[in-house]
DNA sequence: AAAAATTGTGTGTACGCACACACAGAATTG
DNA sequence: CAATTCTGTGTGTGCGTACACACAATTTTT
C-alpha cells in the first residue's frame, strides 16, 4: 500500500487530475477566486490526494516580487558593535536576494533623544515590506513601533527585547539580558570568592530609558537574592556618559575612595574599556570587572588587564538571524518563535584568540 | 562614483556585455569548453565586472536534477553526540530539500574496526553526489576515502581532521583538536594554580588511529613546554575503553596510587562521566577533570561533580555546517573554506542551563 | 586541387515550475 | 439583442541550463 513515487508533483498534475487549466488550480492555491464551486472542490481534493507542495524555487523566481525590508539600527559606521550587526545582516541578504529580497538602512544616533523618529516619514511615505529594529530607546521606539501597526509592516527586534502585545511583532532575537546579568554575578562571586563589595556601573546617559540595562540589572541582584546575600553587598551605581576622560576618572576615584572595599564591578554596557584604563591607572588592579561586547577596544583592554571578563552578544549572529527571521515570516508565512536567545559567551584573555579564530567562519555557507 | 544599484545582474546582461550569447556565457562558467580564448576573456571580465552572481534558484530549477548524499557516520541511535549531529544535518536538509537534496544514512560502528568499510560497494554500486564522513578511525578512513576519489566523489570531513592531498575532499568543518587541548591545559592550569602533576586520560581503544585525539595531546603538552614547565609535570595514561565498570576503577586506583600528587586530568574522549564517578567513589574530589561533549551523562555529571569542566564540540552545529558546505560545493560549485574551525565552548556547573537554554534555538531558520 | 570529413565556435531555444495577465466564451442582466 | 459579469484557457514571464543545430575553419581523403 506504500505511495509509490512518481516524482514530485506539479501543477500540471493537479490540472489533468482535476480536469481544469494551471490557472484554474494556481487561482484555487491563491484564492483569487472566479472559480466555479464544482471546480473548486474538484481541485482542492486532487491537492490533497496527491500530496501535493508548490515548488518554493520556481514560486520565487515566477512571482519575481521584491521584499524591501528596512534596518532601523543607531549608526554603524563608527562603532564596532553595530558593524558586526550589519556584518551578519549582509551575510543573510546575500542568501536571500536570489529571492527577492533588500534591503535600506535607516540609521540613528542612540545617544540623541528622538533621533530615531526622524524615519518616521520615511515608514509612512515608502512601502517597506518588513523592518529590522534595534529599539535601543525605549519610548522613542514605541513610537516608531506603533507607526509600524498602523502602516501594517511586520517588524522584527533585535539586540533589545520590548514586551508589545502585536500581531505584526515578528519576535526578538538576542541576548536574555536577565541571564547575562546572572552570569556576571556568578562569575564575580566565582573569582572573588564572595568577598568584598560588588557593584554595578550603569555607563550610559539614559538608563531608565535602557530595557536591557534594567534586565542585566534585576538578573545580577536576583543572584544574591538566591544566595542569601545581603543586598547592601550589591551597589548600584549609575554613571552619565563621560564628557572628558578626567571628568570619568574623576568619578570612579570619587566612588572607590567612598567604598574602599569594592571587589568586583559589572558594566552593563560595552564601555568597560574605559574603566579598566582608570582603574590600572589608579593602581586598583585588583578589582575583578565584567562587562560586554567583544568590539576593538574590549579586545585590547582584555590583552592589558589581567581580571576582566566579557561577556558577548554576537551581534553577527544577531542581525543574521534577525533578518532570517524576516525572510521567513515574509516568504514562508512561518510564524518566527517569539523569543530567540543567543548563547551567552564568555571570554577571557585565554580564550580570546581561540573565539576570534573560530566565530567568523560559521556563518561561511548558511543558505 | 558610488556603483548604482541596477538590479541583480542576469547572465543576459552578461551575454550583451562581451558580445556573445548566453550559451556561450554559460559554457564560460561551467567550463564545458567551446569558447574561443578571445570570447572567454571578454566573457570572464564582463563577469568580473558586473559583479555577476547566478540566481540559484533558477539554477536549481533549470538543472532539475537531484542530489544524493551520503551520510557516513557512527551509529547515532545509542549515542547523543551523533544523534546531535544528525539532528543538524536534518535542519541542514529541511533548507536545502527544495533544491533537490536528499540524504542516506550509512552508519558504522566505530568500536569495531573495518566497520566503516562495509559500505564500500554501496559507495561503488550507487551513484552519490557527495559524502558526509566522519572518519573517527583514521586507516579505515584512507580506505574509505580512497574509493571515494576512484569513484570521483567529493567529500567532506566532520569532526576528525585529516590531511589529504584530494581535489575531492571539499573541506573540514569541527573543533580544532590542537586549540582544545590548549585550553583544556590552561584551564586546569588556572584552576590548579600550577600545583600538582597533569594527566591525559585516552579513555578509547584505538589511540593511535584516533586523529584528534593525538592532537588534543599535542595541545596539551604544547602549552606546558611554552610556559617552561618540565615535561615530567605532564603524565600521559591510555586507558583501553573499560569492559568493566569494576576493571576500569581498578586501573584509575593504581594509577592514583603510583601518582598521588595529580592535581588534575584531562579526558580525550567524552567518557569523562564514568572518571568523575570513580573519583567521587575514591574520594579523590579535589581532582579537576575536563573533558569533552555536552551529553546526557557528562551533564549528570556537570551537576554531581564540583571541579569538572567540559568543552563542547556542537555537534548539531558540525552536522549542519557540513551538510551545508557540501550544498554550497554542489551547486554553488563554490570551494568552502578547507578548515571550519568551531567555537570551543566552556561549560561549567554555572554556565549550563543558559547554554542548553539557548543553543537549541540558533537554528530555527536558517535557509 | 577539389571534395569530403572533422573539428572548433557559436546561436537558438525548449525545458524546469509557478505565476499572472490577456483574452475567449458562456451565462446573466437590462 | 446588446452589454455586462462570470468562468476558464492560453501564453509569456522569471533565469539559467543544456541540447540541437548552424556555420566556419581546418584536416583528411580522393
Amino acid at each position: 500500500m506504500a505511495k509509490q513515487y512518481e516524482g514530485p508533483v506539479r501543477i500540471k498534475d493537479i490540472a489533468d487530475r482535476a480536469g481544469v487549466s494551471t490557472g484554474t488550480v494556481d487561482r484555487v492555491i491563491h484564492g483569487r477566486g472566479r472559480v466555479s464551486e464544482e471546480n473548486e472542490r474538484k481541485v482542492k481534493e486532487a491537492i490533497a490526494s496527491l500530496d501535493y507542495e508548490p515548488n518554493i524555487l520556481a514560486r520565487s523566481l515566477a512571482r519575481n516580487s521584491n521584499f524591501e525590508i528596512g534596518i532601523v539600527i543607531p549608526k554603524f559606521s563608527t562603532d564596532s558593535f553595530w558593524m558586526s550587526q550589519v556584518n551578519g545582516i549582509e551575510k543573510a541578504l546575500k542568501n536571500i536576494r536570489d529571492f527577492g529580497f533588500s534591503i535600506r538602512f535607516l540609521e540613528f544616533d542612540d545617544q540623541v533623544h528622538g533621533d530615531m523618529l526622524k524615519h518616521l516619514t520615511t515608514i509612512q511615505t515608502e512601502k517597506f515590506d518588513g523592518l529590522l529594529v534595534a529599539p535601543t530607546i525605549t519610548d522613542d521606539a514605541h513610537v516608531f513601533l506603533n507607526t509600524c501597526e498602523e502602516q501594517d509592516i511586520p517588524y522584527m527586534l533585535v539586540n533589545t527585547n520590548l514586551e508589545r502585545e502585536d500581531d505584526l511583532l515578528v519576535g526578538y532575537v538576542g541576548q536574555n539580558s536577565f541571564q547575562s546579568g546572572l552570569l556576571a554575578a556568578k562569575l564575580l562571586s566565582l573569582v572573588t570568592s564572595n568577598k568584598g563589595v560588588l557593584s554595578i556601573f550603569h555607563m550610559e546617559k539614559e538608563v531608565d530609558n535602557s530595557e536591557h540595562m534594567l534586565q542585566k540589572e534585576k538578573g545580577f541582584i536576583s543572584f544574591f537574592k538566591e544566595k542569601k546575600r545581603k543586598p547592601q553587598d550589591v551597589l548600584v551605581h549609575r554613571l552619565p556618559i563621560m564628557t572628558t576622560t578626567t571628568n570619568f576618572k574623576n568619578s570612579v576615584k570619587k566612588f572607590l575612595k567612598a567604598n574602599p572595599d569594592v571587589s568586583g564591578i559589572f558594566v552593563t554596557t560595552s564601555r568597560i574599556h574605559f574603566l579598566s584604563k582608570v582603574l590600572k591607572k589608579l593602581e586598583r588592579e585588583d578589582i575583578v570587572i565584567v562587562g560586554f561586547d567583544l568590539i576593538k577596544e574590549n579586545v585590547a583592554a582584555l590583552n592589558s588587564y589581567e581580571k576582566m571578563f566579557l561577556i558577548n552578544q554576537n551581534p553577527v549572529l544577531q542581525g543574521y538571524a534577525g533578518l532570517m527571521s524576516l525572510f521567513d515570516f515574509l516568504l514562508k508565512k512561518k510564524a518566527a518563535k517569539r523569543l530567540q536567545y543567543l548563547p551567552l559567551d564568555v571570554i577571557t584573555k585565554e580564550n580570546l584568540s581561540a573565539y576570534l579564530d573560530t566565530n567568523s567562519t560559521i556563518f561561511e555557507h548558511y543558505k
